[in-house]
DNA sequence: GTGAAAGCGCTAACAT
DNA sequence: ATGTTAGCGCTTTCAC
């Protein structure tokens, strides 16, 4: 049988809420009795079940974290800043990968309450509403991370996708190229939407025209990407620089390219975004819009914790700003392709 | 307040017995009150406490899952298998991330245990065999994957080292190279003392021998692979093959051979170990000895669970074949290296 | 400073 | 077929 308070309690000769008290640090107890009740809990290997503690009110120290896929690295960085920072807090997480599918999304949800988390931090799409509404009517803490929700009151980290998909358009604008096409994701998320949004007004601040055709829709996986890109390469007026949407798609269009003898930078300049680790091992080294992963994890932690301590009634957002990381994928357009 | 299973009981007029019975699906209930209580359940939109279950000698249906970083692609694809099946079987994964260190891992398996998991996977090196005795000794039910520990009776779920090592090494030989080198990890995991000692063997079988100044030790990051990797291209006598012990190291000679000005697989050919997502993203894509990821994932997960489930009281070794995967970063060597 | 006792939400005998 | 009750291991008043 594994060793409970009693066992503890009575061979220290004390009751259990003594034992209870040292443990918790709590009330006050003689220097003498807690070094005893220490002891004896050296001595049994005496460790408190969670389990009965969390049944009398206490919290669990574990947080859901809801993401689309671990194995995107994306999200296994993310992932691993905020088991970090939990750490640090003294929270544990609890993965949940959902492949953005609401089913598994609304499963997920409704575990998470079963087994009684102090507080969720979910990374998907989580367009079930319905769900998510009630958790937050029941004062269980959320926090989403790296997307927003605009139409919700809720706690949000997440970069400036706004200001980064200008930032995209504004290196490429500024190395000459006016034929600039993009691969963005299928909308379900807002980043996508305001990346693209952001890219397309600071095309046209620049004077230059998005048209229909230089803009590819995609889903999330790398194989699409490819397909995009060989669309777009293949085509009459080929783009001379393309913005992928995020790391994973660029490196769609280096495998197009590469099939299609064409050369990065020399015959295509590419951005991607999110500056995971893959944009500095492929070759050549990816211009990307850094995401500040390590903060962002740091911050959603930080903010949901806050919430369950009770330290904070107020929602809020916080937006990060990217970085343009300039690597070797981007050039300034030859003059060849000048027109 | 949460809805509990009085409210239920008491709404549908009957005892909170009946209510139990009917979650659980144990004892006869009769179609009406079950059809009632369901009602109820759904009106009320209760979910049972696992919390309060787990009290009573329920399962928690958590898993730990230690390994050393999410962030480490093979870990994280691991990782996501790991889970796929666990969702399958009705688990959840509690996760925790050790960067290999002792101290940490002490921490996450107490951790794990007050928290009262069912189970523990383990992908660390886990030297801390007293912790581990201690939870073995508990009943605790534990396995070790993508790692072994020869002198501890428990489940376990790996590839065979031994024969990736040789395979790898075979590879090399057979496309006639001679002077061939291995960069393999600190030798704290098992894996890595079997890569090193088969492909040792496999020259040894083939009339190679294998000096000391072709076998260099690394810590498991990529800048160290590199610092390696150069260290190697750069001696009196370079080899004209590099056999990495694992494809994030693998990464690292290709970024020191594009240093130097050297090509592969033109230069120097190089396989990896793993078949990670990098070793298709990197150019040439990379040559590798695969781990049957999804395999080992499902593998340990359904070998915990019976266990977990009492269905099995003798511990086993799972021992998987590894398969070598012939892509672009090797090719027999050419004849001006060939003496 | 320490102990007794109630109760957290649920399960599993034991009754009926 | 359904209800009553005694815990599970712990926290927390409330007494002393």
């Amino acid at each position: 049988m594994k060793t409970t308070i009693y066992d503890v309690a009575k061979k220290a000769g004390v009751s259990i809420s003594t034992v209870s008290r040292v443990i918790n640090n709590t009330g006050r107890i003689s220097a003498k009795t807690k070094k005893k009740v220490l002891d004896v809990i050296e001595q049994l290997g005496y460790q408190p079940s969670v389990v009965a503690s969390a049944l009398t009110g206490k919290r669990t120290r574990t947080i859901g974290l809801i993401i689309p896929d671990v194995a995107n690295p994306f999200f296994a960085e993310l992932a691993r800043r905020v088991e970090d920072r939990g750490r640090e807090l003294g929270f544990n997480l609890l993965m949940c990968n959902t492949d953005n599918n609401p089913d598994t999304e609304d499963m997920y949800l409704s575990l998470l309450r079963q087994k009684s988390v102090d507080g969720i931090i979910i990374g998907t799409n989580a367009r079930n509403h319905r769900v998510l509404r009630e958790l937050l009517e029941e004062n269980l803490p959320v926090a989403l991370i790296a997307q927003d929700i605009p139409e919700l009151m809720i706690d949000v980290v997440a970069v400036d996708d706004y200001l980064g998909g200008y930032q995209a358009a504004q290196h490429l604008v500024s190395l000459g190229h006016k034929r600039i096409a993009i691969l963005v994701g299928n909308m379900n998320r807002t980043s996508d939407k305001y990346r693209l949004e952001a890219f397309r007004q600071a095309l046209e601040d620049n004077g230059l025209e998005l048209t229909e055709d230089l803009v590819i829709r995609t889903d999330y996986s790398r194989e699409d990407g490819k397909r995009a890109a060989r669309e777009l390469l293949t085509s009459p007026k080929r783009p001379t620089a393309i913005f992928a949407c995020f790391d994973f798609l660029a490196i769609g269009v280096y495998q197009a390219a590469k099939e299609l003898g064409l050369r990065i930078p020399d015959d295509v300049s590419v951005v991607g975004f999110d500056n995971t680790i893959l944009a500095s091992i492929v070759d050549p080294p990816l211009t990307t819009i850094a995401q500040p992963i390590d903060e962002m994890g740091r911050q959603v932690m930080d903010l949901l914790v806050r919430e369950i301590e009770g330290d904070k009634k107020t929602k809020q957002r916080v937006i990060l700003p990217p970085e343009l990381i300039i690597r070797q994928s981007t050039k300034p357009i030859s003059q060849a392709d000048g027109r």
